[in-house]
DNA sequence: TTGTAAATTACAACCGATTGTGTAAATTAC
DNA sequence: GTAATTTACACAATCGGTTGTAATTTACAA
């Protein structure tokens, strides 16, 4: 049984009379390799089938022309897309893109950064798992120059390139619309952990300071993860409040959806009765009937500049240089759910 | 400016004194070391903060840990989930996930498999562009013993493992279900490529002929692209009709979820005058109000075989082999858009 | 024709882990 | 106490490109 052994360079060296390394680069086109020689490397690599192995050059130089992303699922539409951009611009540079889910878990987290240090990525796009306090996984990664870009989901106190919208921002130019809209007794699902999540209720808080609305305990829920279900008991429990709100900013279209589909259930007119801004504009939000308001997220957007700064950074990098946050533009998508004017 | 020189296993070998042999052979617990010295080995290489070059170890062996999958896009729920069930499988082996998306291109798709095969990945998981009708740039694949599998869009004439669902009998069931909830003319809507898509239509027909129901051509539309545009576009085009019909078998969810609310725009009251039943199971089925019935289609399970697929043969492979077809089950979900009885 | 610069190609070390084979030391057998 | 095993580790080749430097050839002017 013939095993298909590989061509390599040598193969093709000998073919030709030729040393290896001129096959090398030849094949890449290196200057001080005439014309002629490259002309017929290539022709005969061509018709012997040669593929180059990135692993041999990848020991060598020490760079695999691979980025590694390491984000808690594949599965949310914010994080497929933000895979998608990243994928997109690094293969029109000739780079892989090697993925690796946290699910949200601070272990998996640590054991995937050493994996992807240990197969040499070239960079890394990371988005935090929740359960991530301690980022001192990342450390390697900085003090041998690899870049690094957290996206999304970033660390506080980390010199590092991040890539993220202005989560305060967002969250009072939501808020701000509701109260624009007529609400006076604003309600805002959120979930329990995260800088990210922090920041949107922040700017929920200062909005409703600005405009003198109340601020209540009993208005704020915090829940323990995104998930449609928790979304639906945080509705249910805010509708069934003897002083009901009349309008609810949730953090993530999710629980949007579900206040939605929860007012409906319960004969709760939207948006007339309660008005609601969800956050991301998944899919799902153009979908719901009516159809929810939300915040855009530029997940695709993310992912390409992402992508661009790593590969900006490949050889140029230093250690101890001061790191630039980008910070991308979200907007108020006004849809049905909130439109009462 | 000290460059982090990596610790190598010849950097433990040194300050042991001890060959790089035994050292590689006592951090994988070889039982031709001794206790004592793999414990010595493996704190010391703790201590000096050593991590295995995957690079070399693959270069060496010829062989990476890792599982190449190539699909059209990421950001489809379908295949996103159907990378969440392989990462994970994968993970639980040691084993990485390289992601690239052909956009469907075939072009893309040929310089992608070319690419997994350059960077030596152990097994390839695909699911193939819809462009896609000539498979002999998965040949080197097989000449070179490396699993391969189709998942979902799977080639016709190529011997290697497929992982899919009868498509046919879940056309065949989605419109029995239709037929029985009292539909007598029943559209459908579906895409012009690729087999996936002809077999279930195989079914659509085949029930059709089966209980004597109209096949007309004006009641079959073969979109250019699965996207709610077109599905927008296609339900139009059937509730339009003067001979309207009151069943609609979408071939995806995105074109159910479209005809549903092209109905409800219309006045068209669903499930009552029309009858609309969806394939895959995506979120947004949940969503749409009525909620869309649906042909559930084992995304995350699918992923989980293939994955374990790759793994059981990497080492058992032969080349002339007959590969088997794992067939997974789909069930009919019947909710709100269909249920008339 | 000779000399010098430029163009082209060859040589060989290198990246870091793996592994077949060889060998010295330790243990057991008789 | 010596031979026969067994145990524990060392040696060195290997995987396949890459690249600094040396060597050779070619080109062209003087």
């Amino acid at each position: 049984m013939e095993e298909n052994k590989d061509v390599t360079i040598y193969d093709i060296a000998e073919r030709l009379n030729l040393a290896t390394s001129t096959i090398s680069r030849a094949l890449k086109d290196h200057p001080t390799i005439s014309e002629k020689t490259i002309k017929k490397v290539k022709k005969t690599a061509e018709e012997m089938g040669y593929v180059p192995n990135t692993l041999a050059a990848g020991l060598r130089g020490n760079k695999t022309n691979t980025i590694g992303v390491l984000i808690p699922t594949v599965t949310q539409p914010f994080l497929s897309s933000l895979i998608s951009g990243i994928e997109i611009t690094a293969q029109k540079s000739g780079y892989y893109v090697i993925i690796m889910q946290s699910h949200d878990s601070y272990e998996e987290e640590v054991s995937m950064a050493k994996s992807l240090y240990s197969s040499r990525v070239s960079g890394i796009i990371c988005s935090l798992a929740m359960q991530t306090r301690d980022t001192s996984h990342f450390d390697q990664f900085v003090s041998n120059n690899i870049p690094l870009v957290f996206v999304d989901r970033v660390p506080k106190n980390f010199n590092t390139f991040r890539v993220i919208i202005d989560n305060y921002a967002a969250g009072y130019k939501a808020t701000k619309h509701l109260i624009d809209q007529g609400c006076t007794r604003i309600a805002h699902i959120t979930a329990e952990f995260g800088n990210l999540y922090n920041e949107r209720k922040r700017g929920y808080l200062d909005a409703l300071k600005e405009y003198d609305l109340p601020i209540e305990d009993e208005l704020i829920v915090n829940l323990a993860a995104v998930t449609y279900e928790e979304g639906e008991r945080a509705s249910n429990q805010l509708l069934s409040l003897a002083n009901r709100p009349d309008g609810i900013f949730s953090a993530g279209d999710i629980m949007g959806v579900s206040a939605v589909q929860c007012a409906k259930k319960r004969g709760i007119k939207v948006p007339e009765e309660l008005a609601v801004i969800g956050f991301n504009n998944d899919p799902i939000s153009q979908i719901i009937d009516p159809n929810l308001s939300t915040i855009t997220h530029p997940a695709a957007k993310m992912g390409e500049m992402s992508a661009e700064i790593i590969l900006k950074n490949l050889n140029s990098l230093k250690k101890d240089e001061v790191k630039e946050i980008t910070f991308l533009n979200t907007e108020v998508l006004i849809r049905e759910s909130s439109k009462r004017k």
